[in-house]
DNA sequence: GTACCTATTCTTGTATACAGTTTTGAGGAG
DNA sequence: CTCCTCAAAACTGTATACAAGAATAGGTAC
């Protein structure tokens, strides 16, 4: 949304891109400068950039301190995952309410390439799939308020399993979205209703599994993730780490 | 959200209440300099708060000419009553599964002040109130996405009412939300979504009547907003050049 | 008078400067 | 060593400058 400078909008996609696909993960510092270097633009435009994603609940920015990739509580993740089978549902309900044979045929070649993709081994590209299978979904809808939304709420459940998620965690979901477009195919709203609650239902089972296993949500997995992120490990990270003051 | 610097926040708060009020019909232009000068600060910062409030949709803020307060079309606020109506009935069932004593005293209290706001004739008082009830609930769903959410399609849907609705909208409203009350307090979700679903019907009906109550739904009453909006500008001009357009 | 073209003015797009805050890191005391 | 203290370094908050794109008004040719 919003055109707005083309330029901001560049900054705004590469980032949540990065975001999305866990090449910048969650809690990882994003200065304003660096960002402006990287991209070729000013802190200006950058700054813009990062206010429109802490709207979209990718960034934390707090007021006086270096904006970093979100890390949403569980709390929070919670939330997501409610609203996200609110506009779900109703997504599913229009998509079906104006089928088109088209829509068949443009949903199932999108399957199939989550398939090629998940074939090919490429796990950035997965992840990225199977969030647009979602986002094509509610460009169906024909609501683009509704798609808008759910657009968000996609996005942030990337940056979920990025947090909380295993490995491998967009696997299975390719059957399950076959399985949806059948049941849309056959305009059967209660079957792709049912299909699509079970399918979130096992995202979400996958991301909050982990928390739960060992009895105490939050606490162990949360540091885990904060010794992994602060430690001095090999772990490759594009633009994160602070860098020495070389040039400039 | 976003406690951002707390100065844009007070220029977005400031737009958001004068444009939900009607205080800034729809269309009025806002330029950088004068908002910043009104506000005491640069346009660096009216600038971020434009963009916040394009984002909420109530600015319209095209690439290189001056932002202005939104113009919906009828499209974009069908889709808008679709999403809030969406939003509403998950806010009502959660409201339910929640329910404890306070919410009724709160409710009852806020809804008492808009029957007073109502009785003491102070249109702008009573529109902020009308929407505070929904933000309210949105607020006792505690959930703070779908709140926000909510509170967006709620902004919005007041400036369709300053757009398409008829004078003294909001009135009608108290007698509604007393009822909406009063079935939450029995927690029956049924009979609550039942009524809110009834009651949003009805505020989407005093919006869109204005259009349909001449036949054409569209066409006269979108034109004479053009017309009114352009003000001095001649008939249309039968020239194949184009046109003024505003939106698209 | 109408349709055009152009100089002028109004505004936005973007970089940059500077002040004020937070974060770091290097001593120094216990 | 560990804990403080404090100044340098790293950043953010905000205003301002300037280039560039729209909007506008004044003329000019029919």
């Amino acid at each position: 949304m919003s055109k707005k400078s083309t330029r901001v909008d560049f900054a705004c996609k590469a980032l949540r891109q990065a975001i999305i696909e866990q090449a910048l993960p969650p809690g990882t510092k994003l200065p304003e400068d660096e960002l402006g270097a990287r991209f070729g633009m000013s802190r200006t435009l950058v700054r813009a950039a990062l206010a429109q994603l802490q709207s979209e609940g990718l960034v934390d920015a707090p007021p006086r301190r270096t904006a970093t990739t979100a890390k949403p509580t569980l709390e929070q993740a919670k939330e997501v995952f409610e609203v996200r089978r609110t506009l779900e549902r109703e997504v599913v309900r229009l998509v079906i309410l104006r089928w088109r044979a088209e829509f068949g045929a443009e949903l199932e070649g999108h399957v199939r390439q989550e398939d090629a993709a998940r074939k090919g081994g490429d796990e950035r590209v997965s992840i990225r799939l199977a969030g647009e299978f979602h986002t094509k979904l509610g460009a169906l809808s024909g609501n683009a308020l509704l798609a808008r939304y759910l657009g968000e709420v996609v996005s942030r459940t990337s940056l979920i399993l990025a947090l909380y998620g295993r490995p491998h965690s967009a696997d299975c979901a390719v059957s399950e979205h076959r399985e949806i477009v059948a049941a849309l195919r056959g305009r059967d709203a209660t079957a792709a209703i049912a299909l699509m609650d079970h399918h979130l239902g096992s995202v979400e089972h996958r991301a909050m599994l982990d928390q739960g296993r060992d009895g105490q949500f939050d606490l162990g997995a949360v540091l885990s993730r904060y010794v992994d992120d602060n430690a001095t490990s090999p772990k490759v990270a594009p633009l994160p780490r602070r860098k020495k003051r070389a040039s400039k």
